[in-house]
DNA sequence: AGATAACTTACGAACGTTCGTTAATCAGGG
DNA sequence: CCCTGATTAACGAACGTTCGTAAGTTATCT
């Protein structure tokens, strides 16, 4: 499919320039063909960002549902740092946790309500699951006792943090050593001793 | 003088719309002159972006710079949770943070050099200043004995997220709740009890 | 099966607009 | 009288978008 190519470009210079910095000349060039032909699959430069969007929206909304779900309980030491490491490996597999990082947080601003909707319901549907596990492990006396959200956004935090570091990056070895750190500390915070 | 308003306006529409999506028509506008107008102040529009940018990164450095050397020194408590809030304070008076935060993350491509220059000056400077206090309240017995890299870097990236969140910024609440909830834990995770 | 109609995809040309930038000109104050 | 700062005018280049068209593919009907 040829509209998957043109998205492909798309993100990659969306990602790199941002809404506006990305031209459609230049996306058009890196499938081989040129701008107005782009037209004969996207309404304009507007409904391919949203289709982008929409689309890495769910392949990470996929991502972490299925983390969750495939998740043997009442081990939250491991499950809780394998997300992290989730985080890591999605965001080295492709490019489209960066680009929705980038959107998500800097959308276009004629196109900020449309964002916003993705944002929310991504962000509605993987808390509520996150506090769901806080409340579980809290049940079972394997953590904390405290209202679940506190960990909760506190390790979204964490996520945050680490996807920040992911997307300035200048080596690998200084990600580890904060995700390391980060993870430390909030381990401790939430761990019974 | 006029350059100041100048640099104003642009710090406020680089902050919106990012480097590619600002016009030096608006900007001009903003402060009531034509775009040919700015070339008497600034070479051009990179010129004027590296001094907005030089700026915005002076005055933070300098308001953490002074916010460390006025802390009244044993009590980590109160001083790291009162840097937080000076971020948010810092966030919430001028945008000059805002900008900081997004051009040091998502930097206009073709100046990617000239701005890692500036985030990697005031992040060494910040973070030594940082770990140096965390070495003293460890040797003072405060906190949990470990390298002080470890609470530096985990602190580091409750300030991300914080100022992550502040981008967001649906609404005060959330912010406070979720400031509440990453101190917490960071806290707990740090201290000794 | 073969002819015809309809749809899809790509392209050249051009649209009007805006971009950042340069040059020449002019007003006002020390 | 120069100097600083603002203006008007104009520049080439790039932007997103529209149109007409040609080629290729698919569907329909006799």
């Amino acid at each position: 499919m040829k509209s998957d190519d043109i998205k492909e470009a798309a993100l990659k210079y969306f990602t790199i320039h941002g809404y506006e910095g990305a031209s459609l000349s230049q996306i058009a060039e890196e499938v081989g063909m040129k701008k107005q032909s782009l037209y004969a699959h996207f309404r304009g430069k507007d409904d391919l960002f949203l289709q982008v969007l929409h689309d890495a929206k769910e392949t990470e909304l996929l991502s972490k549902l299925q983390y969750f779900s495939n998740l043997r309980s009442s081990q939250p030491e491991k499950d809780l740092y394998g997300f992290l490491q989730l985080i890591v490996d999605l965001f080295q597999q492709n490019e489209q946790l960066k680009f929705w990082l980038r959107m998500s947080f800097f959308p276009p601003a004629h196109l900020q309500k449309e964002v916003d909707l993705e944002v929310i319901d991504i962000e509605e549907k993987t808390q509520a699951l996150l506090q769901e596990k806080f409340q579980q492990w809290i049940n079972e006396g394997l953590l904390h006792a405290e209202h679940p959200r506190i960990p909760t956004l506190a390790f979204f935090g964490v996520v945050d943090s680490i996807m920040l570091e992911l997307v300035y990056m200048s080596d690998t070895k200084r990600l580890q050593e904060k995700l390391e750190a980060s993870w430390k500390v909030f381990w401790r915070g939430i761990s019974i001793r």
